[in-house]
DNA sequence: ATACTTTGAATCGCATAGCAATACCTTGTA
DNA sequence: TACAAGGTATTGCTATGCGATTCAAAGTAT
């Protein structure tokens, strides 16, 4: 069914194991070995065996109740050397902090991942807003600033691709779901520079995000700062912090 | 060789998937088939086809120039998926963002794991001193306030356990190597609540952290608060913000 | 209590997926 | 042009991972 063509070198067994660990989810947050047999569709003895052979490895364990499996912090430490390792997020960081500090807002710095952007460094002002967003999580194109940002830098193409693979929503009143008005947006922040999102994907949050292409590593994405629409509005945060985002990115890609 | 016993349960394709994963850190970023092959010790054509695979599913791609491996941002996936779910971060991260702000330190929540803590909830105050850590990144029990707190949760025996496979290192000159001195400084965290540490880890870093016992989850941790030596000298950090830190880990565990 | 259902753990032959070795390219170097 | 070194593709063998089945335990209902 799903397995595609023969590929003589493709481990199937490394596919299944993650594939275990991508049913755990915040809506689902403990599992039991029923539970994961129906979400991945694998066999009940394949369920078994990768859920005991990724709890071995210390990537899942039994919940309190020992009845259910559920995700490990150990989980989180492959992704962490990728954060450590990668000169973009690096060379971001003290960038993004400070500049999180000077407007008491969000930074984000996300990188184009399949039809979507994963934040790869976040730092939190004091105005909250958190959403339990966090580094690692994943956030779909079309109703975030850094989504638009990023994709701003693909070709027509590409960024057709990715907008036919979006799994449009309503999350807001406010969302945009109509794939030509968004792709113009999207087409505008190519020309300008930059994009302004206000209440796409969460109420009260206005967003202004600026792609960022670094050349040496290949990576697409974007630099986004957050406010909340209590304390800015679209105006005032162009006014007063377009050109420190835009500085930011250039001295990021230096 | 390395396989234990023969085990009918457990599938060491995952096993060698993840230890090709494991390789890569920031000290090696890129690194080719040879290099792999070298580091894990399997043969060229295991190497080949996890690199392969792993790069089918998104966890690994080709560096700039073709020619190595690097991890990409999707590792953070997994990982993001725990820190979204896990009970004990969600609710503790409010209160260590504001502790942060309040302070201008940075804070941490950290769950133990094997011998060492991982970092599951990080905010940067306005002092800097970052060196690198972000949430999902390893640290040593016996040179951290973290490490040294969240073990004052354990009896005796894991204790020594524990302290027995730490890989003692001078990592400053203040550094301390002496197995039954840091066995006494955990033991008195054990009785006080908590644990002050100075430049064990970095020079200049001041840290004081409580002990956190998630009964619900069964998750030993620590929350952090550090600051740099050139702002506060230990008896401010004690007397300003000990009683705050306790009151927040009573908080969190509420 | 006793039967019935559901879920998890263990067992077992079978087929195939993953194995190492090898051969075949490709690229850079002398 | 030959050589070396690293990467890619192929192949035959067998151990590994497979699903089915059985066994055990816990929970529900009669």
């Amino acid at each position: 069914m799903t397995t595609e063509k023969k590929d003589p070198l493709y481990v199937q067994s490394v596919e299944k194991a993650f594939k275990v660990l991508a049913v755990f989810n915040s809506q689902q947050r403990a599992l039991s070995l029923t539970d994961v047999t129906k979400l991945t569709g694998y066999s009940k003895s394949s369920a078994q065996r990768f859920c005991y052979t990724l709890s071995k490895l210390g990537y899942l364990r039994r919940s309190a109740n020992h009845s259910d499996f559920e995700l490990t912090a150990k989980t989180t430490e492959i992704g962490a050397r990728f954060i450590e390792s990668n000169n973009l997020v690096r060379r971001a960081r003290p960038y993004l902090h400070s500049l999180s500090s000077k407007t008491e807002g969000a930074t984000t710095l996300s990188i184009l991942d399949d039809n979507e952007v994963i934040f790869v460094s976040r730092f939190l002002g004091k105005d909250v807003l958190d959403t339990t967003v966090t580094v690692g999580s994943r956030l779909p194109i079309y109703c975030t600033a850094s989504g638009r940002a990023a994709a701003s830098l693909l070709d027509d193409q590409s960024l057709d691709q990715v907008l036919d693979a979006q799994t449009w929503q309503q999350r807001t009143p406010e969302t945009q779901i109509d794939i030509t008005e968004v792709r113009q947006q999207i087409i505008a922040c190519r020309e300008q520079g930059y994009t302004l999102v206000k209440n796409q994907y969460v109420m009260s949050d206005l967003s202004l995000a600026v792609p960022i292409y670094d050349e040496q590593s290949d990576l697409r994405g974007a630099i986004n700062l957050a406010v909340t629409t209590a304390n800015y509005d679209s105006e005032q945060l162009l006014d007063q912090y377009l050109a420190l985002l835009q500085s930011t990115a250039r001295a990021i890609n230096s």
